[in-house]
DNA sequence: GATGAATGAGGCTTCATTCAT
DNA sequence: AATGAATGAAGCCTCATTCAT
C-alpha cells in the first residue's frame, strides 16, 4: 500500500540542497510536533517556504518524504554509534563503571534524538522501508555495545554472556526511550528524573551481569549465599 | 484541539446499554486491527449495527469514542491487577521466585492488552484525557507490583528499596512493552523469544534488588568482593 | 488501473432517488458539453445541488460515476431498439422500403443520443466495463437490425447475406454517428443534411442488398449489364 | 477557452529546428500512445530531449504544441492524397476496380494514421483551429477522391453523381475510422477482418454508384426489376 | 537562447459531524 | 431517540506554466 522505494532524486543545484535540506528540517519538526497524522504536506510546504511541487519533485509523495526524514535522522543516530568503538576512551575503565557508562551513552543517544524515534517506530509497523532501516540502525547499536561489553567476558557471571548483554541493551534502551516518549511519570506514580533512572538502570545492569545469581532455570548459587 | 471534558451520558435504557457496549466492543476491535487512523465513525457503527447518530448521542465525538474505549479497556486492565492484592498467592513464595513470578505476571497483563496498549499510549501523546488515564493505570499497577515486592524489604539490598522496585517495574514494564509492539528483533539482532525474555528480565531484577552492590552515587560493597 | 466494479448502492429513499437522478443529470448534460475530462466531481455537485460526499456515497469514484451515466444512457437507448422488434411495423413493408425504413430508424437512435456516444467510445478504449456494455448494446441493436433485413434474404442478391446486412449496419452507425459528433461538413466541403445523408445512406445499403453484382473476388454479373 | 493563435515562431536555428522536430516526433508517439490527457510536457520534454522551456519559447503553450503536431500530421496525410492525383494510375482500371481500388487507398491512409485521428476528431470537438484543419485535410481527401470518381460520371447511375461520390467517401471514410479505433466487434458481435471489410465497402459503393435504383424521394426505376 | 527547478491552482477522495425524517 | 444521507473542509497529488540562472 506504501510505496517502497526510497531514493530522493539527489538535488542537482545548491539552491535546491538548500531546499531540500528545509523541507527535512520542516518534516522533522511537525513530526516531534505532531506526530505522522499531523504532518502534512501543505504545512511542510509552509514551514520550509518550499512550494508543494517543488517537494513532490523531489520525494515524490508523503511516504517518501518520511523515509527521506527518516533517513537522515537515522544517519545522524548511526553517526553517534562511533563513541562505542573509540576503544581509548574504554579500555582503561573497570568493568562497573564500564557498564554504567555504557548505558549512560545508550540513554544519551536516545534522548538526543527525542520524541522522533517514537514516531517512527510506530511507523515501522506499517512502513516496511522504515522498519528495515530503524531496525538496522538498532542492530547496529546493539551490535557496538554488546562488543564494548563483551570484552569483559571473563567477568559476567551469567551462564550467556552474549544473551544477557542483549538484554541488558534492551532493557536500557526500551526503558529510556519509554521515560523519553511519555514522561517522567508514565508507569508508577513517583517522578524520576532522567539521570537517577540511568544511573539506577547502569546498577541493573551491572548487577544482572556480574553479581546476579545466573539465569533462570538454572541452579543458582546465589552471591549472597554463597559469602 | 481535542475536546477535553470525557463523560459519556450515562445510558438510560437497557437497550441503550447493550448498543454502547456494541460500539465499545467494534471500537476495540478496530483500534487494534488498524490503529487510531484506522478507526472511522462510520466503521465502527457498521461493524456494532448502531447508527452513527447513535454513537455521536452517545459520546458526542470520535475523540470521545476514543476515550470510552480507553476508559474501559483500563478498567478491564486494572481488573487483572487484582492478582497482585491476593496475597495467599504470594506469601509463601521465596523472595527469588517471588521477584520472578511477579514480573511473568506483569508480561502477561501487558501480553493479554497486546496492541490496544500501544495505540493509546501513541494517543496519549496527544490526549490529554487519555495520558492521564493511561498513566493513572499504570501507577496503579506499580503500586501493587511495588507493595508487593516491599513486603520483602529486608531483603533488598539497594540502599532505597522504594527506587529500586520502582524501577524494576520500569525495566519490566518498558521491555516487554517494547518486544509486544515491535517484535523480537527491533533492538538488536538477535531474535529472543517472548519467555526466555521475560525469565532474564526476573533474573535482572532479581539480582538488581537482591545481588547489586548497591545504588549509583553510594560506596559499593560489591558482592563479587564479599564472596 | 480503473476500478472495475460499477453497481451503484441502490437509493434508499425517494429523497436520495431524487439526487442520484440529478448528479446523473448534471453528470451526462457535463459529459455532452466538455466530455470526460471537462467532468469534475466538483462541477458536477454544484450543477446537480448535490454535495461531493454525497455524490460518493452513491458511486464512489468518479470512473464509477461516469459508469453510471453510462449505464442509464444504455438503458434509454436499448428500449429505442425496441422497435425493430414490433414486427407488425415492419412485415408488410417492401423490401426497399424496409431497407430505408430500417437505416432511418437506426440513425434517429443514434442521433437522440449525441455526443455522448462519442465520449462513451472513447472512453471504452480505456475502461473496460464501458467497453463492454458499450459494445453489447451495440450488438443487441446490430442483432436486431440484421435479424430484421435477413426477414428478406430470398432477395438479398449478395452471396453472403448475413455478412452483407452487418456491413449495411456498420456503415449507417457509422457514418451517422460521425456526422454527429462532427458537424455536417467534416469530411467533405459538401455540407449535407441530415435526412438526406440518411436518405441517400438507405439507397446505399438498398443497392449493396438487393442491386449489388455480388461481394468482392467472386465473378460478377452486374446489373448493368442485364438491363 | 483554448487560446486560438497557432503560429509557431519559425526556428532560426539549424539546431534548434532539430529541437522542435525531435518534440514533435516525441509529442506524436505520446498522442498515439496515451492520448491527449497522456501527454504532459514533461514527458515530452525528457522523451525528446529539449528542456521544458525550449517547448515554451517554441509553442508557447501545450495546447498550441497539439496543434503544431497536428499540422504535421496532417501535412504527411496530404502527400498521402497525392495518389488520387496521380492520373496514370487510374485512367486504365475499369469503373468497378476504380470505385473498389479508391475505397482501398482511403482505407489504407487512414490505417497509416491510426490512432492519431482519433485523439485529433476527439479535440476537434473542443479546439477550434483542430477542428478548421482537420476538417480541411479530410476535404481534401473528398475532394480528390470525388473528382477521381467523377470523370467516369457517366456511368453513375445516381441522379445527383456529386452527392453519391460524397456519401460513398463519407461511408469509407466514417466506417474504416471507427473500425480502426473502436476494434473488430465494435458495433456488431461478428468481428470483420480488415481487408473484406474493405472489400465490403467497395462493393457497397459500386452498387450505389452504379447498380443503384437511384436516389430517395425520386420515382425509382430498379435495377432488379428493370432486368 | 536554453535549462529545469519552482510554483500553485485544481483535481480526486475521505471522513468527522450534522440534521431532516 | 434512532437513523443514515448529506455536508464540506482538508488531505494528497499532478502538471501547465514561469523565471532565475
Amino acid at each position: 500500500m506504501t510505496r517502497q522505494h526510497v531514493s530522493v532524486r539527489p538535488p542537482l543545484q545548491r539552491r535546491s540542497k538548500a531546499s531540500l535540506e528545509r523541507v527535512l528540517d520542516a518534516g522533522t519538526t511537525l513530526l516531534e510536533e505532531k506526530g505522522y497524522e499531523g504532518l502534512t504536506v501543505a504545512e511542510v510546504s509552509r514551514r520550509a517556504g518550499v512550494s508543494v511541487g517543488a517537494i513532490y519533485a523531489r520525494v515524490g509523495s508523503k511516504d517518501n518524504l518520511i523515509r527521506a526524514i527518516h533517513e537522515r535522522v537515522m544517519a545522524r543516530i548511526t553517526e553517534q554509534h562511533g563513541v562505542f568503538a573509540d576503544v581509548g576512551r574504554w579500555e582503561h575503565l573497570p568493568t562497573r563503571e564500564l557498564i554504567e557508562e555504557t548505558v549512560r551513552e545508550v540513554a544519551k543517544i536516545i534522548r538526543a534524538n527525542g520524541a522522533l524515534l517514537g514516531v517512527f517506530m510506530h511507523r515501522g509497523a506499517v512502513d516496511e522501508v522504515i522498519a528495515r532501516r530503524g531496525s538496522a540502525s538498532a542492530a547496529d547499536l546493539a551490535t557496538k555495545v554488546e562488543s564494548l561489553l563483551l570484552t569483559r567476558r571473563s567477568e559476567i557471571r551469567h551462564p550467556d554472556p552474549e544473551l544477557a548483554v542483549d538484554v541488558c541493551f534492551r532493557m536500557s534502551f526500551a526503558t529510556v526511550s519509554r521515560r523519553l516518549m511519555y514522561g517522567p511519570t508514565f508507569e508508577s506514580r513517583r517522578p524520576i528524573e532522567w539521570d537517577p533512572l540511568v544511573a539506577e538502570l547502569g546498577a541493573a545492569c551491572t548487577a544482572y551481569l556480574l553479581d546476579g545469581s545466573g539465569a533462570y532455570g538454572t541452579l543458582r548459587t546465589p552471591c549472597a549465599r554463597g559469602g
